[in-house]
RNA sequence: GGGCAGGUUCCGGAGUGGCCAAACGGGGCAGACUGUAAAUCUGCUGGCUUAUGCCUUCAGUGGUUCGAAUCCACUCCUGCCCA
């Protein structure tokens, strides 16, 4: 592939990159670019708003460059403060060497494991005495810092700041020192952060990284970037059917999103919604996992949604204690045993008056209302759960 | 170190002695309608064997009071200004 072509294809769906020429200028050096993605295992699982720049770094790697995946498990003790309007909670070492190991396992369901190199940042950051971090952080200045728009807001609203959040861009921006990053990815929340890296790199007499941002990932609600913390997240481990119906659930103004960002493509002009988002969740469940789940899913999926036939679907099995019990006492059980939430009773109460639980396709609404369940049936408790009864 | 303003349920934020499990908004959940979409409407949103009932909660501890989120004392935490 030419240059041009090369160049072409990576700056496809890229927000920004700083700056095309000098990306072009390293592209027709021809050798492979040593090409930097940071991750902090701040979470054991990676979501679907992860892999819009996995998905980008694999595109370098197939065109023959090298991947550096950088596992931050000094940053991710920090937290990056991008986008935050409060302090991360802190993680010890161990919490996050641990997340790190299924992180760097599902990256892999995205990268190409032969051309990538995973680094812990720690490798450095470890050794640096006092003076070392000293040193580091009298090259920048604290008004560069606080220019960011994050702390400015809660610089405003007097938020707290604490003092080793501003260490963070200084943190990454090292990062891409000791590795000589050719070209670094990042959402664009991470923009601030990389231009640091720039900084560094040229003090240090490097040539400096080229910044490609990929536009962030909308999570469910549609609005907020993608966040388990938020709880608007789809990660690329949930079980096909989960991941399935997550995808069911969006809006289709999210859907035109994720077809761009995940896919790479536009929904085609004379297709239904419903049809289109089906091939979304079908083409996402299959890249995580495979066709045959996908199918599967898709399956499963149109009985019991859109056939309304839960009696045919896979539904977990549940087996009570005790074969006649209360609506709620066994609706509180079933969630326990077979989606491991912990509802409380009152909790599963409202939904019982609500109308949202069924037992052998028949709303049961008092709550005081007793289950025979030593005869076989299905169990609904809300709109997406469901369990079988013997 | 000094002065001032604050710390309320998931979040924002009202409440300044009983009518407070605590207004209102957001978020979330459920029902109706659907395409498990969006929008809309309705309801719910601390816990408990649902109870004009009890229990836990308004930073913490201790007090005053028949009664405290509300008053007092001390402590912890945050911000702003001054040094």
């Amino acid at each position: 592939m030419s240059p041009a072509e090369s160049m072409d294809l990576l700056s496809r769906g890229c927000a920004e990159i700083i700056s095309r020429r000098e990306l072009e200028k390293k592209l027709s050096a021809g050798r492979p670019l040593r090409v930097k993605l940071g991750v902090d295992p701040t979470a054991p699982d990676i979501h679907f708003g992860h892999t819009v720049s996995l998905q980008k770094l694999r595109q370098f790697q197939d065109l023959g460059h090298e991947g550096i995946l950088i596992i931050g498990d000094f940053t991710a003790m920090i937290g990056d403060p991008s986008g935050r309007s409060a302090t991360r909670p802190q993680l010890t070492h161990d919490e996050v060497l641990a997340n790190a190991r299924t992180y760097q396992e599902q990256a892999f369901k995205v990268l190409d494991k032969a051309k990538t190199k995973v680094v812990f940042n720690g490798e450095w950051f470890r050794d640096m005495t006092f003076t070392d971090v000293i040193k580091l952080n009298s090259r920048v200045t604290l008004q560069q810092m606080l220019q960011r728009e994050d702390f400015r807001e809660r610089l405003d609203k007097a938020q707290p700041i604490r003092a080793h959040e501003v260490q963070y861009p200084i943190m990454q921006g090292w990062d891409s020192v000791m590795i000589r990053a050719d070209v670094e990815l990042g959402g664009t929340d991470q923009l601030f952060n990389i231009m640091v890296g720039r900084d560094l790199q040229k003090e240090e007499g490097q040539e400096p990284q080229v910044a490609m941002m990929l536009p962030i990932l909308e999570g469910l609600d549609g609005t907020q970037k993608m966040s388990k913390s938020l709880g608007n997240a789809v990660g690329v481990n949930e079980a096909p059917g989960a991941m399935f119906g997550k995808v069911m659930s969006v809006s289709d103004a999210l859907m035109a999103r994720w077809y761009v960002l995940l896919l790479g493509r536009e929904i085609a002009r004379e297709a239904h919604p419903m049809a289109a988002k089906k091939e979304l969740a079908c083409a996402l469940v299959e890249r995580f996992h495979s066709a045959g789940d996908a199918a599967h899913a898709l399956e499963e999926f149109e009985k019991r949604f859109s056939g309304r036939d839960l009696e045919n679907a896979e539904l977990p099995a549940f087996t009570p204690a005790v074969p006649l019990i209360d609506v709620i006492t066994a609706a509180v059980e079933a969630y326990n045993a077979c989606f491991g939430q912990a509802k409380s009773r009152s909790d599963v109460r409202r939904l019982v008056t609500q109308g949202s639980v069924q037992w052998r396709g028949e709303k049961v609404t008092d709550p005081k209302a007793m289950l025979d369940l030593s005869r076989p049936g299905i169990l609904r408790l809300d709109k997406t759960r469901a369990v079988r009864v013997g």
